[in-house]
DNA sequence: AGCCAAACTTGATTGATTCCAGAAAATCCG
DNA sequence: CGGATTTTCTGGAATCAATCAAGTTTGGCT
C-alpha cells in the first residue's frame, strides 16, 4: 500500500492538483480494488466527512484519463474501478456472488491479440473476462 | 437468413409461444446484428405498428434465456444482441465509432481459458473483447 | 367453443451516471 | 504575501436504460 505522501507524488506526475477527494479517492481504491462508485463514496466519506458524489465521480474520471485508475464494467455489474495499471491483467467473475479477481495473462503480454480474421481492424488491446464460480460459491453449494 | 417458418420452429423448440413480437425481434436481430434494444424497437415498429417497449424487453429476454440469441454488453455501450450462439466467438469494438465485428477465436475453442493463476475459481467461459480502429474510422483521420 | 397460463400494454419507478451554474479552493506570478 | 486565474467542489435537476406492477389480451390445448 502506497503512503500518502506517495499519493500525492502520483498526482503532480500526473499534472493534477493535489485535494483532499483525490486523495481518499486514490487510497480507497488501493485498498478495495474492484470496488464500485458507490462504495467508493463511501469509503471517502468515512474519511472525510461530506463529499458529494458529483466529486466522486469527477476524481474517478480525472484519475482514470490520467492513468492512475482502470475502469472495468463487467456486464451485469457497475462500473468498478482498480488501481492497479500499465500490466495486462484480466479478471475472473464469479456468476454467482459476482465477486472480481486478477488474473494474469496466461500466454503472454497481449493474450489472443491475434484474431483469426480482423475484419481490417487495427487491434491494440484484448480484454478478457473469464467467468466461473468462486472458491465460497462453491464451497457453499456443496 | 432463416425464413419466418424456421424462426417459428426455432420458438417451438425453445417452448416459447409464437406470437408476432417474438418473431419480429427475432428476425429484426437476425437482420441487425449487434443492434441495442432501441434500435430493435424501431425495426420491430416498423413492421408491426405499435409495439411496447417493455414487450420488446420482455422478448429480448425471454430469447436470451432460452438461448436463441445472445446478449453482449461492451463496455460504454448499452446492451446490444446477436443471433449467432452456440459457438466461441468474440468481438472487436471500434475506439472511434463503436461498431462491433464478429471474431473467429484464434487458439482454438476456449481461448485464454487457462489462466496462469485461477484463485481458486472454476473458470468455465472466456470472453475477449478486442479493442481498436474500424477501417472506416483509419481512412477517416488518415 | 372455451379455458388458462403465458404474453402484452400502459404507466410509473428505480438507479447509475451526467449536466449545470454558482461557490470555494488551489496554483501561478509578481 | 496577495490577487488573478483556473480548476475543482457543491447541490440539485435531468437523462436514459432497464425494471416493476396491475390489468387486459392472446396463443395453445381440450
Amino acid at each position: 500500500m502506497p503512503t500518502a505522501s506517495e499519493f500525492e507524488q502520483m498526482l503532480r506526475r500526473a499534472s493534477l492538483r493535489v485535494t483532499s477527494p483525490r486523495m481518499a479517492v486514490l487510497s480507497a481504491v488501493h485498498e478495495h480494488p474492484h470496488a464500485d462508485t458507490d462504495s467508493i463514496i463511501g469509503v471517502v466519506r468515512d474519511r472525510l466527512g461530506t463529499v458529494s458524489h458529483q466529486a466522486v465521480y469527477d476524481v474517478l474520471k480525472a484519475l482514470t484519463t490520467a492513468g492512475l485508475l482502470r475502469r472495468i464494467e463487467p456486464p451485469g455489474s457497475v462500473a468498478r474501478y482498480e488501481a492497479r495499471v500499465g500490466d495486462n491483467h484480466h479478471h475472473v467473475v464469479c456468476r454467482s456472488c459476482g465477486v472480481i479477481a486478477d488474473v494474469d495473462c496466461a500466454i503472454g503480454h497481449a493474450p489472443c491479440l491475434t484474431a483469426s480474421d480482423d475484419h481490417g481492424f487495427s487491434i491494440d488491446e484484448a480484454e478478457v473476462v473469464y467467468w466461473g464460480t468462486c472458491p465460497a460459491c462453491k464451497s457453499a453449494t456443496a
